[in-house]
DNA sequence: TACCATTGTTCGGAATCTTAGAACTATCGG
DNA sequence: CCGATAGTTCTAAGATTCCGAACAATGGTA
């Protein structure tokens, strides 16, 4: 996906800048910086996917250790920072420092109109087919 | 992306079966077996994406060679004919060797309704996209 | 049949990206 | 202040992607 989508400088740079402040502020682009290429490179990433997934099926907010098991083998936690970084910066989710987690929740409302389009036949695509491939025999409650 | 997409095996592989017949048959998945993940990825490459968009918005088959400079830059026969692949093996597009070429064409009239509905978002929303920032003093006619 | 031009594929190495572990920062609770 | 928890950054290993070069298949021409 090349640099197009490094967005952030190397720590020591930001550093120089704003007197080491210690965390690096989360950037969010705006509405109309969301580009189609961003979402869809963000997205092509299957964990990320799942991600943004479950943040839109429920409507509250999570933070990142709750996806530690997103996928069938475990993730790390530097790998779990990293996809969320990737959404934040996609301009899919919405990042919140809230004491010592982040609050993460879709951006949905805020999409304009074509983008707003796109994502909704994405994810309806998506969860169509996993209820078409999960539905084997599954254990009812636990 | 991870290996979940490599449908196809190392070339030495593939003549211990075929019996070196040479050339490597075209995999095309059935429509059903069109993933949301597969056409995410596929399209979350730029060279990709204005291949799929241009395959779509002229109704003609095209050769790969059509598209040496699809992106500002001008690309290498090899990674285009890579690209090619991908687009094909995802189930974006069907190729057919004719003579020394290969014609290209969008698959779009056989997706099953979700993911067309998903392509379709995502072509509108890319189209608009282009159409915002093109229109800068661009040079009618040559 | 031999030869050459054209189109696309495969191979191999360099460049780039992704991942995970370790070290680190920041916050909260005793 | 100390320890526990949540995320981030760094770095090195592993995977991917890109290109040039060599190759394969086809078609045309003699």
């Amino acid at each position: 996906m090349i640099l197009t989508y490094r967005i952030t400088e190397p720590m020591d740079d930001v550093r120089e800048n704003v007197l080491s402040s210690g965390v690096r502020p989360l950037y969010h682009p705006r509405p109309d910086e969301i580009t189609v290429q961003g979402v869809l490179y963000a997205l092509s990433d299957p964990v990320r996917l799942r991600i943004f997934l479950q943040l839109t099926a429920s409507d509250c907010t999570k933070n990142c250790t709750t996806f530690l098991n997103v996928v069938d083998e475990p993730l790390s936690k530097s790998t779990l920072s990293q996809h969320f970084k990737v959404l934040r910066e996609a301009g899919l989710i919405h990042s919140e420092r809230k004491g010592v987690e982040l609050q993460n929740r879709p951006r949905c409302g805020e999409f304009e109109k074509p983008i707003a389009a796109m994502i909704g036949g994405i994810l309806d695509a998506y969860k169509r087919e996993q209820k078409r491939s999960a539905p084997k025999g599954r254990t009812r409650g636990r």
